[in-house]
RNA sequence: GCUGCUGUAGCUCAGUGGUAGAGCACUUCAUUGGUAAUGAAGAGGUCAUGGGUUCAAGUCCCAUCAGUAGCUCCA
């Protein structure tokens, strides 16, 4: 007499012992069909594991649960280490080796580095190491025997570990897989067959604990599926992936070009690239409009003094261009020899002036404010600006348009009074609810970001705090979509909400973002007179909804995958005539359409119209406007639609009113075959 | 900034020490066609930059610049 409980608390009773296998089969034909492995007691057994006793704690783990996934993926990190210590000569210490999203990884420190001609061998000797079918082996040990292990086998990395990050654990595990043994919590898969499939991804630098002040280990990226066919479909994704990349995109469809000459991570906008971004401003300003906002322009440097005043400067001075000194100042450090480093504390000390790049708008934008006196009957003013600025990011980190050293924030600044504050945070929501609708991106995650409780870095009245951080989760609220609250996230000078997308390989990106600042209308001594005709202080909201026009176009090429909507699409449509012989009519229609306000171009190359068409297709224009013989007879225009197809001859007329009111509309329109956004 | 990889024609890439290559794009000519590639010819290069090794360097070594995967950072 045999029985099971399973994790529901249920009891199944057998004759006589059963396997893992038959306990699932009783339970149903699917499970047992999608059974991989049993845990019992946490440990994990095959699925021929004849199980005898009474009340026998079992758990079945099936493929279709992410946690077999990652047990598995974690057990392959250990082959992988284990295969990575019979090939790397010298001593080897080992860190961590957990799973991610797309697969798993490895920290080494090698005193003979990992490079990627290193990755045939060892994914021969993981094979090797998969077909002796060893299992892994769970050991628990009392703290100073596990110590005594680590240290054994001269792993300091687990010594500290166990010593700093699990100093509460009484006992720790080990898993043991023939001569591999390593500190681990486990579970892991009951045999190594079951790793159907992996592949060695990419080396990169990690640092231990994540602190750039330990040392630098050697991360080794992997990745391993249950199937060979799971594995090749996930490289394939990753390729899909790549071509989406706005990288790719932004060259093969001309938008715009980074030069080696101009500097790292400044943009140069192209004709094509530059107009959707217009789009995007145009679209954004209406919209400012209607909410009652004023549009300013700043200089885009200022003097060191403002930078001061905000803060800004010298706490920042490491990710900003350096200051411009006037030329009769430099010349004189120069024949005093003064160094860089003299030059910054001269500096910082306020004994020699300068201009700063201006790394963001708002010392500018409170100047405006400040220029006069403001009333209670001013506020809330609102004062808004393309406003480019430039910071110097750490040249390892740039890339894209999504991280770089000159970009323009949709920015502005409210300054409103505590009792506004709620309702300027929700019309703040609004905005960034219109331009995420009008782009049809609803993949994105909101953080409410608050203060940590037990700080004592942040300005301003911890009432004004409360009621500030109730006011963004309210306004977060009006969203309708769950949102995040992080403690210890807020800015040191008031909370923020925060928006967040992926890109198309997974990483995140900041787009839009809110925050309430208390902190700089004190620092400038900004005052409004209220009703009761004494000077108050007003509170700034800073927001940006797009966040940077550069990082928010360069997530909007992936999430369209270059496939624009007709609103923002540089070349609308495209006239391509059958032959050379219906040339004059193609320029006609050509024209008709550019004068209705539509961007038209017309291929009129001597080219068969399957090539126009192919050649359409990659630039991946959402109309073409097919004209022959028949059309120039008729004052019809075949079209194309990058969604439909062909939708067959119609009047010209006809044509300019669809694509009319499709741009009016701002429509949306995906085809199957673009991923349906990975933003 | 750090670790690994990469840099060859406008683009995508081949080229393991001995005369610089392909496809696409471009130009010209022929072709005049109805929904994803007509054919031919031509032009196009300081092999990222600067040093070094060698009889000889695109190829090997070093440095710099840039790109890239990741780490760290991001007012």
């Amino acid at each position: 007499m045999t029985s099971v409980q399973l994790p529901d608390g249920s009891i199944k009773e057998f004759e006589s012992s059963v396997t893992v296998k038959e306990v699932a089969k009783s339970i149903g034909r699917g499970l047992a069909k999608a059974a991989l492995w049993g845990e019992i007691d946490l440990q994990p057994v095959p699925l021929d594991h004849k199980i005898e006793g009474t009340k026998v704690p079992l758990k079945i783990i099936t493929n279709n649960k992410n946690a077999a996934l990652e047990t598995m993926r974690h057990s392959c990190a250990h082959v992988m280490a284990r295969a990575v210590m019979r090939i790397k000569k010298g001593s080897i210490q080992l860190a961590f080796g957990p799973t991610t999203d797309n697969g798993f990884y490895y920290d080494f420190m090698l005193e003979d580095p990992l490079t990627e001609s290193d990755f045939p061998k060892i994914e021969a000797e993981m094979a090797k190491i998969i077909a002796l079918d060893e299992p892994f082996e769970r050991l628990v040990e009392p703290r100073e025997k596990a110590v005594q292990i680590c240290a054994d086998l001269k792993q300091e990395f687990k010594v500290e570990h166990i010593n700093e990050g699990l100093a509460d654990d009484e006992t720790l595990s080990f898993y043991q897989q023939g001569e591999f043994i390593d500190l681990c919590r486990g579970p892991h898969i009951p045999s190594p067959k079951q790793i159907g499939a992996f592949k060695l991804m990419s080396i990169a630098g990690a640092y231990w604990k994540g602190d750039q002040s330990r040392q630098q280990l050697q991360r080794l990226y992997a990745t391993a599926f249950f199937t060979q066919e799971e594995l090749d479909k996930h490289l394939e994704n990753q390729e899909e992936a790549k071509k989406r990349d706005h990288r790719v995109l932004g060259k093969k469809l001309g938008l715009f070009h980074i030069d080696e000459m101009v500097g790292q991570g400044l943009v140069l906008w192209t004709p094509k690239g530059a107009f959707i971004r217009q789009q995007l401003q145009d679209f954004i300003l209406f919209h400012l409009r209607k909410q009652g906002y004023d549009q300013v322009f700043t200089p885009h440097i200022g003097k060191l003094d403002l930078y001061k005043t905000s803060g800004h400067f010298p706490y920042y001075e490491d990710s900003q261009y350096p200051a411009i000194v006037d030329r009769d100042t430099m010349s004189k450090l120069a024949e005093e020899g003064c160094t860089c480093g003299e030059l910054s504390n001269q500096m910082s000390a306020g004994e020699i002036d300068g201009y700063l790049l201006k790394p963001m708008n708002c010392p500018h934008h409170i100047k405006i404010y400040d220029s006069q006196q403001r009333s209670y009957r001013d506020l809330p003013l609102r004062l808004a600006e393309f406003g480019t600025v430039y910071r110097w990011e750490q040249s390892g980190e740039i890339g894209g348009l999504t991280r770089v050293r000159g970009f323009t924030q949709d920015d502005a600044h409210l300054f409103v009074t505590q009792e506004q504050l709620a309702d300027e945070l929700i019309g703040c929501i609004k905005l960034v609810k219109i331009v995420f609708g009008a782009m049809g991106m609803e993949d994105y995650s909101v953080r409410v970001g608050k203060r940590d409780p037990d700080g004592d870095k942040y300005v301003g009245d911890p009432k004004n705090w409360d009621l500030a951080e109730q006011a963004c989760r309210e306004a977060a609220e009006t969203l309708g979509k769950p949102f995040t609250e992080e403690e210890g996230e807020a800015a040191f000078y008031g909370p923020k909400i925060d928006f967040v997308v992926n890109d198309c390989l997974g990483r995140k990106w900041q787009l839009g973002t809110v925050q309430v600042d208390y902190n700089l209308p004190e620092r400038f001594g900004l005052t409004y007179i209220g009703a009761d005709n004494a000077p108050h202080r007003p509170i700034m909201i800073h927001r940006a909804p797009f966040g940077s026009m550069e990082r928010f176009i360069g997530v909007m090429i992936e999430h369209f995958a270059g496939s624009f909507p007709l609103w923002l699409a540089p070349e609308q449509a495209r006239v391509l005539t059958v032959s050379e012989k219906s040339e004059d009519y193609g320029r006609k229609v050509e024209q008709q359409l550019i004068s209705a306000g539509l961007r038209v171009t017309g291929d009129y190359r001597s080219e068969k119209l399957g090539a126009k068409i192919r050649d359409g297709r990659l630039d991946l224009l959402p109309y073409m406007l097919i004209v022959g013989p028949r059309d120039a007879e008729n004052g019809t225009v075949s079209v194309r639609d990058r969604v439909e197809g062909d939708l067959g001859a119609m009047p010209l007329a006809q044509a300019i009113a669809r694509f009319q009111q499709e741009v009016e509309q701002k429509t949306v329109r995906r085809t199957h075959d673009d991923g349906g956004g990975a933003s």
